[in-house]
DNA sequence: TGTGTTTTTTGACCTAAGTCAAAGCGGTCC
DNA sequence: GGACCGCTTTGACTTAGGTCAAAAAACACA
């Protein structure tokens, strides 16, 4: 029963759309599921890489921490999509630390398995190195905001990302997804930091804020902050 | 005579090592040399991705700018290593812009091309893998370094990072292989401060300064300063 | 060798954002 | 209801590192 949950689940993320049938049952075969309550970690930073992960449910974030303490997300992991997957390929630790953060259910793929069924199937292949150009070109946006933006400005951004698309002029509604804590450490701040410019956003009568629940009221201005235009 | 040299580069660099002779010569029949001033801009941010490149000669940064025109170097590319390859499978434009940093050869593969090749032969998508999983990790230790360390601390892992391998426990000579200005922009900041830093290691006897030489008289402390455990 | 150009350094100054400490605010679990 | 817990906010303070401007050094080349 567990088995045909995973298949599931395998057949829907993107990761391996467009295998075959027997190429799903045979992943399926060797997959384990993972319940994780909020706050399990996944792996950390430098454990021997045995495997890779897709979320079926919930969040997971991955992060780097400074030898003070302090913690860099890099990456928040939905649902249907894959986890440490460049892990199998350079290296054999991890290179950063993965924890629920709600519960959630991952399931894991152990590296030779995966390893053999990629050299047979051209298809996920392809599939993988669209997996991983994407994350390159989301790191590079990373890398381009923490060193070349201000707080405000990676917020604001952040916020109107979050707009669901399509949603015309009208003053959007949107969640922020994360805790405030989380979303800080995702910005590349602390919360205090977070906290005071959500403030001042809010102050400015640009949007207004409800625990995680935001509005936006001046998407304009908005996008001149994220821009760098507007201090 | 330019074919042949084509070929030459094609067959030593890491992405296409392990693939047939045959395979080799249809890549070298559609590639393009290009020679680089210093300076040459290889492509744009935002511009169509037509292609990728291997550097055959020379030093290429791969960059993102600021609405401020502030700099922050993603990657320095040099001889045998490939640019761009992540921009073929993920959106139409390239992610960030690259210039030569010296006088540079570059071996230029139309799009199509490569992902007809890529399709025909496992080998290379698993090369294109392990290229790309390496760039993930790199990134994924420079967005820690961006957000989690100071300018000392990054400049001093730059410096150890920078030391030939197994030079025992001799006072290391290196080479900084990078203008002060570039390597302040792959640092994320700015000249004055690397400077200053510079400056400051110098100042502290841990290393000596002599253009773009470097000696490292110190390296335990160093490297505690690297680790942050030292301010 | 001189002259212009680029790169690097130095100095003075300023501010974004981090730290530390203390409240405030929901929840929830007896 | 109240005491405890984890978040979030606020306040006061500090500082790393950015900006601007100018001098100095290194380099290019006629």
């Amino acid at each position: 029963m567990e088995r045909s949950r995973i298949g599931e689940f395998v057949g829907h993320c993107p990761l391996f759309s467009g295998l075959a049938a027997e190429d799903v049952d045979a992943l399926a075969e060797v997959a384990r599921l993972r319940r994780l309550p909020k706050g399990e970690v996944v792996f950390l930073e430098g454990q021997p890489a045995e495997g890779f992960y897709i979320v079926a449910e919930g969040q997971v974030k991955v992060f780097r921490l400074s030898p003070q303490g302090r913690e860099q997300i890099l990456h928040v992991v939905g649902a249907g999509l894959s986890l440490a997957e460049a892990a199998l390929f350079a290296g054999s630790t991890y290179p950063a630390s993965a924890e629920a953060l709600e519960p959630s259910t991952v399931v894991f793929f152990p590296r030779e398995d995966f390893a053999r069924l990629l050299r047979s199937r051209p298809e996920l292949a392809l599939n993988l190195i669209g997996a991983m150009a994407r994350k390159l070109r989301e790191f590079a946006g990373l890398i381009e905001e923490l060193s070349l933006t201000s707080v405000r400005a990676r917020l604001a951004r952040y916020l109107l990302s979050r707009q669901p698309v399509g949603s015309g002029e009208r003053p959007g509604r949107i969640e922020l997804g994360l805790s405030k804590g989380a979303l800080a450490s995702r910005l590349g701040t602390v919360p205090e930091t977070l906290s005071r410019s959500l403030a001042s956003l809010s102050g400015q009568g640009l949007i207004t804020v409800d625990g995680r629940r935001v509005r936006i009221l001046d998407a304009e201005t908005l996008r001149e902050i994220a821009a760098g235009l507007t201090p």
